[in-house]
DNA sequence: TCTGGGGTCCTAGGACCC
DNA sequence: TCTGGGGTCCTAGGACCC
């Protein structure tokens, strides 16, 4: 808990679809629903247009489609996304060193770390607060023009205030909660305002009388701890009185890796199933590798067609990033799991991450992986593999959301495709709504292309962005 | 209306060791 | 022969967050 305004929350506002809208002129001011499109897919984000329709965040799409028909519906574009936000976490560095990012729209500020903190050290309260004012005004500005996107953000002396003052500030604005007025800020919220509760937490507390945070901060902390377990409760309390001490982290380090599919329909074939199973080990391995990481546990999930989910796990003598050997541990832990009746879910996962380095793992294992080459023997290619669906027909597949180019009539994205036709829009982030074009499904002049940035804005000199590619990719790991 | 995908943290029981 | 307690690791499940 601090005496000054000095941790700084900021959140995008209804970032995926806000990044789609600047992307896409002829969707400003229109309903924007992000997710996954399949008849399984749920709302990753809408944006406000939608939400006055009742659309939100986690709800099925068909829900989500019946509430708002008239909506764009998108598939998510992750390398854009990734994109706007590390220009924004730029613009955060540039406040402290101390940034903590939660997801790719959301971090903590330290303001009280590094020169700038040092500043305001020699300041009384009321031009602390003043400072972390301005300082928040101008960041926002400055997302703004760098991103053509709005962001609300907290100021409080703790992380949990601030968390919530972005919330109570959105869209597109500032909430300060001074220091000392934080139990009157809480107190006559729902208990689901705090971090960590979540409908579960909510209903046993309703059950004991509990709804709001006053009452929380009413119940003792044994009371609590009696309810809802040691740590849930202990921390309840502490939240609920306003005390949270927790510091702002910028490295965390990862602690497990996974991948799962939710299929359109469940499967039945146990080969398919194996099969899968394969694939997603493959998928989990090419990220793990691309972390530079290896683990030593191996996470099979599996969810049945009336959704009750299991995991099996098992765990290694040693850190791997062998996707043979992660592989055949799926495959050994699946033959555990008893799957008639249908699977609507696999994921395979690997945790007890390792900092390990290739080099030592290869060492490690040189002789185990060369045996079991050598009793794979070579003729891969030659047969598909066991349990593989038939191969679809070779037509071109265009998904909504999609960016392409055409030579003609320059960049757009896909409206929509079916009965041999697609629909694109040829606009850019940069211009008007522009015109909507159907084409043939395989025209060979329409080729997918690569998003465009969203403005003109080049990240200023000696920013992480604007480095040499290598750069400080050590060196601040270890940075006190 | 029928429930994604990527994570984190906590709890609890059993094995095993000292 | 009966009965300790503590610590750590592993496994499984559940709640929660974005």
């Amino acid at each position: 808990m601090r005496s000054t305004p000095t941790i700084l929350h900021l959140d995008m506002d209804a970032f995926f679809a806000a990044v789609e809208q600047a992307s896409k002129p002829s969707l400003r001011g229109k309903p924007v629903i992000v997710g996954g499109l399949g008849p399984r897919g749920v709302v990753s984000t809408a944006s406000y247009e939608a939400r006055v329709h009742g659309v939100h965040s986690a709800m099925a799409m068909a829900h989500a489609r019946r509430l708002c028909p008239n909506a764009a519906y998108l598939y998510p574009r992750f390398t854009l996304y990734r994109q706007v936000s590390d220009i924004v976490m730029t613009l955060l560095h540039e406040l402290s060193p101390l940034v903590e990012p939660l997801s790719l729209d959301e971090a903590f500020v330290d303001l009280a770390a590094g020169d700038s903190g040092r500043r305001l050290a020699g300041l009384g309260h009321r031009e602390v607060t003043a400072a972390a004012r301005g300082t928040a005004e101008a960041l926002r500005a400055r997302i703004a023009e760098a991103t053509g996107l709005t962001a609300s953000v907290g100021l409080a002396g703790s992380k949990l205030l601030a968390k919530i003052g972005s919330e109570a500030a959105k869209p597109d604005g500032l909430v300060v909660i001074e220091p000392g007025t934080e139990r009157d800020f809480l107190g006559p919220r729902s208990v689901r305002t705090l971090w960590g509760v979540g409908p579960a937490t909510a209903e046993h507390l309703r059950r004991a009388g509990i709804t709001t945070i006053a009452e929380v901060a009413e119940t003792g902390e044994a009371e609590l701890v009696r309810l809802l377990g040691k740590a849930h409760g202990a921390s309840l309390h502490a939240m609920a009185t306003g005390r949270d001490d927790r510091p702002v982290v910028a490295e965390r380090d990862v602690k497990s890796i996974s991948v799962e599919d939710t299929f359109d329909t469940d499967l039945t074939d146990r080969a398919r199933v194996r099969f899968e199973v394969a694939r997603l080990a493959d998928r989990c391995v090419r990220r793990l590798r691309e972390a530079g990481r290896s683990g030593r546990t191996v996470v099979l999930k599996v969810r049945h067609y009336d959704f009750t989910t299991l995991t099996r796990s098992e765990t290694l003598r040693a850190p791997t990033d062998d996707p043979g050997v992660v592989k055949e541990t799926a495959a050994r832990l699946l033959e555990s799991v008893v799957t008639t009746g249908g699977v609507r879910l696999l994921g395979v996962g690997v945790a007890g991450l390792a900092d390990f380095t290739q080099e030592d793992l290869f060492a490690q294992f040189a002789e185990e992986t060369a045996a079991r080459e050598e009793a794979a023997g070579d003729g891969t290619a030659a047969a598909p593999e066991p349990g593989a669906p038939p191969p679809e027909p070779a037509e071109r597949r265009w998904r909504p959301g999609q960016d392409v180019s055409h030579p003609e009539y320059g960049p757009g994205w896909v409206q929509g495709s079916g009965l041999g036709r697609v629909t694109v829009r040829f606009e850019v982030p940069t211009g008007r709504p522009g015109r909507v074009l159907t084409l043939a499904i395989e025209d060979p002049a329409l080729q997918p292309a690569e998003p465009l940035p969203l403005t003109s804005w080049t990240p200023p000199p000696g920013s992480p962005e604007a480095g040499p590619p290598e750069a400080g990719r050590d060196g601040d790991a270890g940075a006190a």
